[in-house]
DNA sequence: CATTAATGGATACCGGCACTATCCACTATC
DNA sequence: GATAGTGGATAGTGCCGGTATCCATTAATG
């Protein structure tokens, strides 16, 4: 398959496939003469995987080149590309370290060694969590912090059925896109639906329904 | 206070304030004369839900103006605002309107009606959760799938736990700002916990350890 | 086999976004 | 009275995902 079948077939124009060569998101085609390549269902299969995890995921193409290395790297061990999936997160780091951030970091310290996780507050998610908790704090949200217990019973429910399904995928690459998707694509997914409950929990609560055209107050 | 006190407060610079003010996310300050205003608690708490709204929450700009503006009218209501604050998310909407995308949809208003949720198929999130799910389709991980109800048990209990959240918030004009915090930041704080989650339980099945320097498969 | 279309490769350019810099006339403060 | 700060306006910056354009070469077509 040369480049214009690969862009009708998945929609991608031709010059952006280009431009994902450049920046290392998808191999280059296998040069049959000088300027001609041929591109197979691994770089179909590449390209629709960069285009979910940009539109669905709102990933940048640089974060995607360094997951997709990640998986391209048979040595790289699973947990690793798993981090790298992970650290795509969180906000613009210009911290402010202040005491705010510093009572933070230790509610998520606690947290972890009352979930009894195996992770280190080092992990980047627990750098993200600290930092959102200490805006909540600063906002006057600090109450919030109540809910965290809720909110990681629930996140625990997700991830293992995430590794539950990881697991089952058959070859060890697979697995390792496995990863990526459910990271990914599974966090999209877990937004909607979170959107969706809130409507149902505030419609139940409020009385007032989902759907469009309803009442003034 | 001046601009400059409201600056040094919250670290964000006076023109960047001033962008703000242009872009309608802050009130101008009260003009005491040609070219000097005021600036109130009211001023600083808003500039920091914006930084908050931006650094953690990975809002745009423009989204913002519009979700402050639902906040600010108090004739909306309150799921209204909600709406606002939730329809910031999803991926760019280039749908491609295919067979997967038709069958996603049916598979989310199948979730919907097995659930029981209060809302529509309309909805901003049943959109982009539809729009997840055939991604996760075209990328052959169709049965990625069968974690809906698991995922939406999840969610189910956030979204129950916001909004008692929201609902034992005291004033009306504080529950307003509660739904948007809890919408927006909570996502983060569950996102961040599903991350170590994830860590968690990839390690009690592989027997990685979160810290670098684990084993090879 | 001649013409047209497509390709690989390189470079330049574009629009959107979140600021940032500069300038101005004016005011506060020392 | 000198200096710093202010509101307001306009222009410019850096990054990011692409597009547009050009070239020499090759494939496809009548």
């Amino acid at each position: 398959m040369r480049i214009g079948e690969l862009s009708r077939k998945t929609g991608v124009p031709v010059p952006t496939i280009k431009y994902y060569v450049r920046e290392g998101l998808l191999p280059a085609g296998e040069l049959t003469s000088r300027n001609q390549a041929t591109y197979d269902e691994a770089h179909e299969r590449r390209l629709r995987l960069i285009r979910a995890l940009l539109d669905v995921g709102g990933m940048k193409v640089a974060e995607i080149a360094d997951v997709l290395a990640a998986v391209d790297d048979p040595e790289r061990p699973l947990h690793k590309v798993l981090g790298a999936a992970a650290d795509r997160m969180g906000g613009t780091a210009d911290d402010h370290d202040d005491a705010e951030s510093a009572a933070a970091r230790t509610t998520v310290a606690d947290l972890i060694s009352r979930r009894g996780w195996h992770t280190h507050e080092s992990n980047p998610a627990a750098t993200d969590l600290a930092r959102a908790l200490a805006a909540l704090t600063r906002l006057g949200h600090g109450v919030f912090a109540e809910l965290l217990d809720t909110y990681a019973e629930a996140a625990e429910q997700v991830a293992e059925a995430d590794v539950a399904y990881v697991e089952r995928r058959v070859a060890v690459e697979d697995m390792v896109e496995g990863v990526v998707v459910g990271t990914v694509l599974g966090e999209a997914v877990f937004s909607a639906l979170r959107r969706m409950a809130h409507v149902d929990a505030s419609a139940r609560l409020f009385g007032a329904e989902g759907a469009p055209g309803g009442e003034k107050s």
